[in-house]
This record gives structure tokens, sequence and C-alpha cells, in this order.
RNA sequence: UGGCCUAUGGUGUAAUUGGUAACACAGCUGAUUUUGGUUCAGUCGUUCAAGGUUCGAGUCCUUGUAGGCCAACCA
């Protein structure tokens, strides 16, 4: 890989003054530490990007840790979905960890803060609990059973951890300052009473750690260097720090947490509670519905995992609040895809052309260019016949001279066939042209070389021969909320913005080289756009997913009228 | 009546740590084009405010202002 010469982001800046302060290089190590309560979206595939773009910058191993001390939240559906979403981001973990591989050891540590006084079992109920805890300015009192002895805390922890109580009766608290300023110092809970099956110990454990004793000890135990997180865990630092000091070796890395802004999206939410609560009311099919800006979803909607992690590149990482527009993301798919998308026709609303000069029953196999920014592309035969389809928006009756498509008495290119006229148009009894008749000039064929094939007409447009195409159902996405920041409101539910056309689904007509497409294959139909070849698609009964349009500013000079 | 964090074009980031405010996207003009795509050229526009230190401040200091986070047996 060449180190190109890039600026560094505040994270790099830290790694690069430890290391110039003597921590060694190859200690450095980081983690990727998802929960399994859900699937990964776009906000993820930052963290993602930048832990194990960190790995790769410097030549550190990366692990890929599940935080899985919830077993109410947590399935292992979640865990094979997201081994599946980071790999497919191209990225390669050291060890697949889990938090729960540490519940013993975790168990141990407790027990030795019992025993040095820095923990103990309080019995009253969560609510007593919560009131004792005072407000940000106001301080907590102590709770009644902070100074039992180190004997009965030993006793009743470990009764607890046989199973003997019943879920919520005692917890295990860490004694540190009912009236810091920082909350989460007033005696944090480490461990709960929970009777409830984990998707990997099983029954094996009726207590459970909560995060904050947790995640700092399991970082310790992979021997992490740096572990980054985002914003909201900046004030959990100091109790991070706080167990890290009460379980710290010397000679051994100390782990450093630092914390960065998660990366916003526009119009949409990257929130797992909220894609959830999409999925659970239906309103998408899944987590991997295209509109969805999960991994999984951006993937099925014909996203590449370049195209992600460019975008993650591109946004970069800070500390500030942030709300990136998704034509930036929009920008990178098409970059992508314009270098490797093979192009092909396809009509989405057809309206028949007829040209009348073409004799019936001919056809011809023309030659046509898979892609003009790949050379190494190719080119395939797509047939031409006397009834074509074109789109029903690239015909006017009459049209100014700023329409550069088919108007009665003037004249288009058909991308990689012939220049036609258009002399007359059909109409059904509501008015609307149900068929246009044509005359092809023979001589124009396209890459003929005649001087007839050398004239500049100002329009091309794409077609579809009418006897050789191939139906399929094409799925048009939307944005899914019409608001830029749907769950930026204080006074209106995110669901209020959700966009009723986000799905338009449409037949149309393709070309026959499509005819055996399979499944996530991405093609650029020519002046339309890029579509994927979704998972539902069939011989014979094709499906594609429109990832993106092309750059269309035809749409901004009509808008502006 | 607290603590912590943040403030740079419309958006997202950068600025060799005190030395010409830059890059990408978006917007706008034009050129090229058998995709109104691509490409190319150009253009618009920025340091939250007020003081201070300094030859020199986006960067340091002071005081404000605005926004975010913190009171789950969630992570």
């Amino acid at each position: 890989m060449s180190e190109k010469e890039r600026s560094l982001n505040f994270l790099e800046h830290i790694i690069e003054e430890d290391i110039r302060e003597g921590f060694p290089k190859e200690n450095l190590r980081f983690r990727f530490p998802p929960e399994p309560n859900g699937y990964l979206h776009i906000g993820h595939a930052s963290s993602i990007c930048l832990n194990f773009g960190l790995g790769l910058d410097y030549k550190a191993p990366v692990n890929l840790r599940f935080d899985d001390t919830n077993p109410e939240k947590e399935e292992q559906e979640y865990v094979d979905a997201i081994k599946k979403d980071v790999e497919w981001l191209g990225y390669e973990w050291d060890k697949e960890c889990y938090a729960s591989d540490y519940f013993q050891q975790l168990y141990d540590w407790a027990v030795e803060l019992i025993k040095k006084g820095k923990a103990y079992v309080d019995s009253q109920t969560s609510e007593e609990i919560a009131a004792q805890k005072g407000t940000p300015s106001k301080a907590g009192e102590e709770s009644p059973y902070r100074n039992r002895s180190v004997e009965e805390n030993l006793d009743l922890f470990e009764r607890m951890r046989k199973g003997e109580f019943r879920s919520g009766e005692h917890v295990l608290r860490a004694r540190i300052d009912m009236a810091s300023s920082n909350m989460l110092m007033r005696d944090p809970i480490m461990y709960r009473i929970l009777h409830r099956s984990h998707h990997r110990t099983g029954n094996d454990w009726p207590i459970y750690p909560m995060y904050d004793w947790t995640h700092g000890e399991s970082d310790y135990i992979e021997q992490v260097s740096h572990s980054f997180c985002t914003l909201e865990f900046a004030m959990h630092r100091e109790l991070y720090e706080w167990f890290l000091d009460n379980v710290y070796d010397d000679g051994r890395v100390k782990p450093k947490q630092r914390e960065f802004a998660r990366r916003n999206l526009s119009h949409t939410i990257v929130s797992k509670r909220k894609l959830l609560q999409l999925v659970k009311e239906g309103v998408v099919t899944g987590w991997d519905d295209p509109r969805m800006p999960t991994i999984s979803g951006l993937r099925r909607r014909g996203y590449t995992a370049e195209s992600i992690r460019n975008f993650a590149d591109t946004v970069g990482i800070a500390k500030r609040e942030n709300l990136v527009d998704v034509s930036l993301l929009e920008f990178c798919i098409r970059e992508d895809l314009n270098k490797k998308a093979p192009r092909v026709m396809a009509v989405l609303d057809p309206v028949k052309v007829v040209i009348t000069n073409y004799p019936e029953g001919q056809e011809e196999w023309l030659d046509a260019e898979n892609n003009p920014e790949d050379e190494n592309a190719g080119f395939r035969k797509v047939p031409f016949s006397r009834e074509i389809y074109i789109e029903r928006e690239d015909f006017r009756e009459e049209a100014n001279r700023k329409f550069f498509r088919l108007k009665l008495g003037g004249e288009v290119r058909l991308k990689n066939a012939y220049i036609i006229k258009a002399e007359d148009c059909v109409k059904d009894s509501e008015g609307n042209v149900t068929e246009i008749r044509c005359t092809y000039d023979a001589l124009s064929k396209s890459g003929s070389g005649t001087e007839e094939s050398m004239r500049k007409v100002k329009g091309t447009l794409h077609w579809v021969s009418v006897p050789h195409a191939i139906e399929a159902e094409v799925r048009i996405y939307d944005r899914l909320f019409t608001d830029a920041e749907p769950d930026g409101h204080k006074d209106k539910d995110f669901m209020e913005f959700i966009n009723p056309d986000s799905l338009n689904i449409t037949r149309g007509y393709v070309e026959p080289s499509l005819k055996e497409a399979g499944a996530g294959e991405r093609y650029q139909f020519q002046r339309l756009g890029y579509f994927c070849v979704d998972k539902d698609s069939k011989t014979g009964k094709l499906v594609f997913n429109k990832t993106v349009g092309l750059r269309d500013t035809w749409a901004k000079i009509q808008d502006k009228n």
C-alpha cells in the first residue's frame, strides 16, 4: 500500500503522539466492538473503516468483539449478519472475540474488588437506587448497604452467581463517590441478576456484567491499545479508567479510550432502535430492504464495498455534530460504478416507435460498447428491428430548442443504431400517445463510417427492440424520509416523515443480453442510472433495483421552469 | 443549578502545531460528448462573538453566545 500524502484525523494524531512518546508501534491494536442487537448501518461503516483502516495503516491487528452482555436484546442472527457485513466491506479481523468469553475473568476481578473494599452488594430496588442517585447538579446519597463487610459482600456475590436470588434482588456496585459531578461515578452497577439464557453461554450465568465494567476490561484482556467509541461515552472514560486502574498490571498495555462523533446521514436515521422499529412495523420489508441505511440494505441496493469505504474516508472523523448529505454517498457510488458497470439499454416507461421505412420482419444485430470508461470491457450485440420502445418522456409532439429529444419533424440518434425522424404519432381517445411513426436514415448506422453516420444530431436516445425485449420488474427507490433530519425534531416523531413514495415498482423492457443476469450484478441502464439484479430475480422473471440515478442536468433545467 | 464536549464556505473535513485558510461534495458558467452520463476548464463562498497576547492568531489567553451529552439492573 502506497503511503500517499494525507492529513491525519485527530485520532491518528493521538496515535502518532503516543508513538512519539515511546509507545511501541508493534503494540498497537484496535477493535470494532458491536453489540449483536441489530444490523450494522452506514454509521457503523465509518467506525469499521476507521478501526480496520487504522489496522491496515499501522499493520496492527484488529479484533472483532461482540459486546454481548445483555441477553435480553442480543441474538445469534445479529452476530452472523455483523460478521458478513464486516467481511463484505473487505476487512479481516485478527480474532473473533466475545465479551461473554470473559465472564469468568470479570467475575474473578469483581471478587478482588470486593476484597479491596471497592465493590459491594446493594439489596435495594432499582427505584430506590435511582432515587439516591441525585441529579447532575445535586449529589447523591449513599446506599444503606454501602458499608457491608467484605465477608458479607463476598458471600452475597457468590450466591448471586450460584443463582440463589431472583432477578433484580441484588446488584453489585462499585464503591466510588456518590457526590461526583459525573453521574457515572456514583457507585455504578457492575452486575445485575438476570435469569435469562444467553446466545453463547446458555444458562451458565444468572448474573451479567454491565457495559462499563465489561468494555474496558475486555479491551485490557485483548491488549487493545486504542479503544475508539462515540461521543456519548465521553463521560464513561473516567469510569473506564477507574476500573482499569483496579486490575492493571505494570508492563501490560493499558488501553486508551477516545471518543469521536458518530456520522449522521441526511434523510435517514442511524439508530438501531429506530431501524428495528421500521422493520417491526413493516415500513420496510426487512433489515436488508434496499431503502434501509444498513450495510445489508445498501448492498442489496447495489452499493459496492469500495464506494462505502471511500465514502467513510471522504467524510472523515472528528468530534463535532454533523449531518452528512446523502449526495456525497451517491457521488461515491456513481464514481465507482461509472468505472465498473457495463452499459445496457432498458426502457422503463415504454412507448412504441414504428420505423415505417424499415423492412418488416428484418432484424440486425448492432455493435454496442459495453463501457466507454473501460477499454477492456469490449462490445456486445444488440438487436434492432422495425418496432422499438423508447422512453415516453423522450418524445413530445412539439417542444422548444432546449428539448434535445424526439419531436415531430425532428431527428434523434438511436444509441448504437440509426438516426430517425418523427413523422407522426397515434393517440388513444384520451389523447395519450400510443405509437410514434418515424422514418430512419439507412446510411446513418453507428460506426459504419459513412458521411451520414457522422452527422451531428443533438439528441441520443436509448431504446429496446420490441420483438427482442425482455420484460423485467424494476424497483425504484426514493429516500425513506422526506426530512433531512427525521429524528432531529423535538416536537415531531421521525415516523411522521416517512416518504409514502419511497418505493415504486414498475415493469419495463431490457435488452436481451440481460436474459441470464444473475443476482448482485450491476449495470448502467444508459441515460437512466445504475441498477442491480435483486436476490428475488430469476431467469424469466428478472427483478432490478435502482441503485442511484445518473446525474441529471435535464431535470435541473426543467426544475427551473 | 453542576460537570464534560464542540464551534472553520450550503455540507463534510484539513491547515506542517503561531506563518499565504485548503480538499471533496453540492451550486453556478462554459467546452467536449452517439448516455442532458463521463471528462475538462472556470466560478461562488469560510475561521461563533467581543476583547487581549504577538511583527503575525482558525490555532494561545479572557469573557460571552450557541449546540450536544450526562440522573437504564441498555450498550
